[in-house]
RNA sequence: GGCGGCGUAGCUCAGCGGUAGAGCAGGGGAAUCAUAAUCCCUUGGUCGGUGGUUCAAAUCCUCCCGUCGCUACCA
């Protein structure tokens, strides 16, 4: 019987096309969930698309579109995306699906019944023309006393009727949550501002809308459907088939491992999915972590800007496996971090190229040419060479820790720690002059750099699953071979290796 | 305004009570198996400022300066 573990990215807003910042959560995600594969794991991963809200009705409206047209079109963008950088969801959910709105209006009636849903009335600041409520202190007051939003568009007190949860009565139980998981959200300093928020006092949240009609009806009340967010939620449980929590279906991957979210969403998932879910009398997700944005070049990325950064032309231009990289080794993952197009190709031929893949070229060539491509025995190992085997045989053990904590950055660079000494190692030995002087010697040094390279290469698997599969088969491991567990079984000496061919191109500007 | 984070080598950051660290960039050297990649050595910092606690402070506390985030319905 396998661990089951579950992860989720959030669901894509379809109002936009996918950018880099989409790729990003999506590529950690995936490095997680393949991660959590390798060491044999039962894993749902699962991501989609969100797609109701005025927003999407505005944008299909503004296009002359059905909604339904407009969703579909952007939603396959969102997909054709996950499938070009290889995402290796195990379902991708639609809010516009059947089984979502069922799951919706079932959760919505049990937590109704439960009594913490009840009519009404919205009252803010509304912009008919923004389409959209203020708070008092967005606006500006002119000469004549009428209020302005940022938009400057005019707002005027409204009232519409809604549902209300009763969030204000889940602040305490809410508080006495992250008392006693205190890894429910991180990193710490998102912790922080959401504990503040929690103390400051929490009201009851308006959670439906009567002034559109693109979202999902409420049950009884064909008036009003869902606010957004809702919605959007009950996305990682109707998934897993909500209601029906038969655990020996999908329901036993509830609740959650991490939902993996952007930091602006940190609050949506972290306090009023964790109320409604215990509303609900469901459990509560294991952990929340929300990551950082992307900056451009040192500036904000925005399509007014216009330094919107496509990931699928990232991947055109570079590669998938350089650009996953990248993303995840240039920044601390939970902060900012800023893309350049020089920071990528420094990475990409100093880490990829210079350190990794020559290392396996040099190591294979040496093999190709001075043993016929056979590799050689285990044989009688040197303390220096049992040093370096003990480092590497650490990573999975490290890096199981680290991926727990979302520390990706941390377990790339503890990965290209054992690779520089690795590239010390074959320097000091320098088999090619043990080549003239002591060949036996020469072939237990070139087959510790594969044992080295294949540990290497399995645990980057996560991260560079292409890249990874072509070094594993050039080092002579088998396809199913290739999971922590089967790191014990040492590849099979005598065989003959593939001719070694460079893995990671250098990439020369060419203008 | 309130709450919180951050400010350490040219750049990106680690260290968070006990003689200042890594990677990149810069300088010198070695080697030539390799995608001219690699390895070794090296230049460089009064750790934002101030006052304090301590035998000892980037590391704890005060105040100040700078910067960023959160402060409810904006995926």
């Amino acid at each position: 019987m396998k661990n089951h573990y579950m992860l989720t990215t959030p669901i894509y807003y379809v109002n936009g096309l996918p950018h880099i910042g989409h790729a990003y959560t999506s590529i950690a995600a995936d490095v997680m969930a393949r991660f959590k594969r390798l060491d044999g794991y039962d894993v749902f991963f699962l991501t989609g698309t969100d797609e109701h809200g005025q927003k999407v009705e505005q944008a299909a409206q503004n296009k002359g579109q059905t909604p339904e047209l407009f969703v579909n079109k952007i939603s396959n963008q969102f997909r054709n995306m996950a499938d070009q950088l290889k995402i290796s969801y195990n379902d991708f959910i639609r809010t516009t699906e059947d089984r979502h709105k069922k799951s919706c209006q079932a959760l919505w009636k049990k937590i109704a019944d439960a009594g913490y849903i009840y009519l009404d009335a919205y009252k803010g600041w509304y912009s008919l023309r923004d389409e959209c409520y203020y708070s008092e202190d967005e606006l500006t007051t002119i000469s004549d006393g009428r209020k302005i939003a940022p938009t400057g568009a005019e707002v005027k007190w409204l009232k519409e009727p809604s549902y209300f949860f009763k969030l204000s009565v889940w602040q305490d139980k809410l508080l006495e949550f992250y008392e006693l998981h205190p890894d429910f959200i991180g990193p710490e300093s998102r912790k922080n501002e959401l504990l503040s928020f929690v103390r400051s006092g929490l009201r009851d949240l308006s959670i439906s809308r009567t002034s559109f009609k693109w979202g999902i009806p409420v049950p009884g009340d064909s008036d009003h459907v869902m606010y957004v967010w809702f919605d959007a939620l009950v996305n990682y449980i109707s998934a897993l088939g909500y209601p029906n929590i038969d655990s020996s279906n999908l329901w036993r991957f509830w609740p959650t491992d991490l939902h993996l979210v952007g930091k602006e969403i940190a609050r949506f998932h972290a306090l009023y999915w964790p109320a409604f879910l215990m509303a609900a009398g469901l459990e509560v997700p294991k952990r929340i972590y929300s990551h950082g944005w992307w900056t451009v070049e040192g500036e904000k990325m925005s399509k007014s800007v216009g330094n919107v950064i496509d990931p699928i032309e990232l991947v055109n231009e570079f590669g998938l496996d350089p650009v996953r990289f990248f993303l995840l080794r240039e920044v601390p993952f939970g902060g900012d971090g800023d893309y350049s197009r020089q920071a990528l190709i420094n990475r990409m031929n100093n880490e990829l190229a210079n350190d990794l893949g020559n290392l396996a070229q040099r190591t294979l060539t040496q093999i190709a040419r001075n043993c016929e491509g056979i590799l050689p025995d285990i044989g009688q190992r040197f303390e220096e060479d049992i040093e370096l085997i003990a480092k590497v045989e650490l990573l999975p053990i490290i890096l199981r820790e680290q991926m727990d904590r979302q520390a990706l950055n941390e377990s790339l660079e503890d990965i290209w720690k054992v690779i520089r000494a690795s590239n010390a190692y074959i320097d000091h030995q320098a088999p090619w002059k043990l080549k003239k002087t002591d060949f036996e010697r020469m072939k237990v040094v070139l087959r510790t750099l594969v044992d080295v390279l294949r540990e290497i290469a399995t645990c980057l698997q996560a991260f560079m699953p292409d890249s990874m599969d072509k070094l594993l088969t050039q080092l002579g491991v088998d396809q199913n071979k290739r999971h922590f567990s089967d790191l014990e079984d040492k590849i099979q000496a005598g065989q003959k290796l593939p001719s070694p061919s460079p893995i990671f191109p250098r990439f020369i500007e060419t203008d």
